[in-house]
DNA sequence: CTGAAAGCGCTAACAT
DNA sequence: ATGTTAGCGCTTTCAG
């Protein structure tokens, strides 16, 4: 492997100008830096991350800690993070929280405190006390997405202001029999996110008038299949049926499209329907949401994070933009 | 930062018998390991990632190439690569290359070469020659999931037979008029893997005697929107509609399940819908599928990786499992 | 089995 | 602006 001293063999300087020049951190002669250059190319030279780190205790490198990968939502977040961090020569290091719980310890007792990485973004989790003393413990930054961290400088969407805005929408057509399709009990548990939207979604009702009572909540697990089956029961039970679905996941609402296609109501004739998410589907099935713009909010957290590590303030609790896209599932309720 | 030295004085052991005791890279009296690991385990101490490296050459990190993280596939394959890494200790760094090509090129010139991680695992990945020149000038392991790339150790479902599979599960069910939802041309440029699959649908086809003039290809891109609208081209059009269709893919299997029932076509009574994948909603939509288990593709990835960091030879290319996975979306044609 | 010590390849004072 | 040099925190000979 090609090294520093052949580099600055070549160009005719010291090893620490060579360190100077290809890293920027100080001022260098022109010449001195062109050389630099030219020899490190033509040896197609390229700094060792390891020694690097090692003496300088840097390490272009952010952790990412998720949940899950293979959720749509999830994996377009990394996306957009990946990618914001690549585009600044950062690499990403991923931690999957997914498996069991030795393993889930291990990546804070072990994998996280090897200072392999200069951050920690984390993904929409719901951590445990303990988990977050060790994330801050590592005395580097953490930037957390979504779900409610107080301990952590978070980017969240306002929960409650999407399921508003969801609501608002249906109230606005003129329904009334408004269900709602949010978190079930363990679900909520690991996100929280959940009962924001159902929070939001009772403020909006309460403020229209409504009597909360009326309206109908069934839990499901942000899947298709989940708000498929949730769906069902809010339509074929007994009792009156909703003219509107509000459901806190573009994924849910799919499956609550399918439903009611499946029993026979037209959408949007018969039943509205609204999600949350901005869904790559949502389009397809023409689905109205409220978009939260995903891997904008992955993205967000790569800059805030590169921020942070060239010397800004941790960013404030800053909110994430949403906005309700209109498409061919809602409309006024039948008479 | 507690460091080998204060690990090693309240052991009262040298730090070389710490770095050996810890890493169990060489031989240790047992009285020696117990106080080494009690005296770490009191300080909290873990072993600096890049001294570590610098020192041993070693990462314990490997590199994961994708092409998209959105797609359900690629995520999922991921996921279980992951996974299987974090099992054994190991991080897995990500290299997405959706980005255009200067960041597609500097993956491959620089981040990659810092020797930062210890093996590459490419999914999926249709790579050009100068970057496959790149990755074995490494100097480290690579191994390949899908997408045939002969110079590099490959893992590989036989798509041919996963086509052919497919294909005479509808031909002994009675079908002769199949269509084929495959990739679209510029899809295929990045993936061959489709071509693979039309291949082996023809020659199942052949095999039948059945004529591969009176079948109908489509292409389309994967999606479960392209594989609706590559079915409605096949179902709307004139001439004899097809009694199945066999789509490279369960996304779009899925797609031409819905158009068909827009078009008010009994599935599998009028058309029997078969795909490719084993995706997390076939169930849901009751699809009948050739399952290519892509979590297991992942860890298998990884274990093979980790096997030959380990010394083993790099594994034979290595034929993954496929299996059909019956459910209601194909039966006998109608008379 | 254990310890001493020489690096691993860089960066960051400190000088000049 | 540039060079000299002392580490960064480990691992791995080499001796014993």
């Amino acid at each position: 492997m090609v090294s520093i001293d052949e580099v600055a063999r070549l160009a005719g300087v010291s090893t620490a100008t060579v360190s100077r020049a290809l890293s920027g951190r100080a001022r260098v002669s022109d010449s001195a830096k062109q050389r630099v250059h030219a020899a490190a190319a033509s040896l197609g030279y390229v700094v060792s991350a390891s020694a690097s780190s090692l003496a300088s205790g840097r390490n272009r490198n952010v952790g990412l800690l998720v949940p899950f990968l293979e959720r749509w939502f999830f994996s377009t977040v990394l996306s957009g993070t990946a990618a914001e961090l690549m585009r600044q020569g950062y690499d990403t290091t991923l931690y999957s929280l997914a498996e069991d719980r030795d393993l889930r310890r291990n990546v804070f007792d072990t994998l996280l405190r090897r200072r392999r990485v200069d951050g920690v973004i984390a993904v929409s989790l719901e951590l445990e006390d303990d988990e977050i003393e060790g994330l801050l413990a590592l005395g580097i930054p953490v930037i957390a997405i979504g779900g409610p961290n107080p301990k952590l400088s978070t980017l969240t969407v306002d929960d409650v202001g999407v399921a508003r805005l969801a609501t608002q929408h249906l109230l606005a057509l003129g329904h009334r029999r408004i269900a709602h399709i949010g978190a079930s009990a363990e679900f909520d548990l690991d996100f929280h996110i959940p009962t924001q939207r159902r929070l939001g979604f009772e403020q909006a009702l309460a403020d229209a008038g409504v009597d909360v009572r009326t309206t109908r909540f069934e839990p499901a697990d942000f899947t298709i299949e989940g708000g498929f089956r949730a769906a069902k029961r809010l339509l074929g039970g007994a009792g009156a049926r909703p003219t509107a679905i509000f459901a806190a996941s573009d994924e849910m609402a799919i499956g609550a499209l399918l439903a009611a296609r499946e029993l026979g109501h037209r959408v949007p004739d018969d039943l509205s329907v609204i999600g949350v998410d901005g869904h790559e589907l949502s389009e397809f099935f023409q689905l109205t949401t409220v978009d939260q713009f995903p891997l904008l909010q992955g993205a967000r957290a790569a800059s805030a994070m590169l921020a942070v590590l060239s010397g800004a303030e941790p960013p404030e609790p800053t909110p994430l933009p949403f906005e309700l896209v209109v498409r061919a599932t809602t409309a006024r309720p039948p008479e």
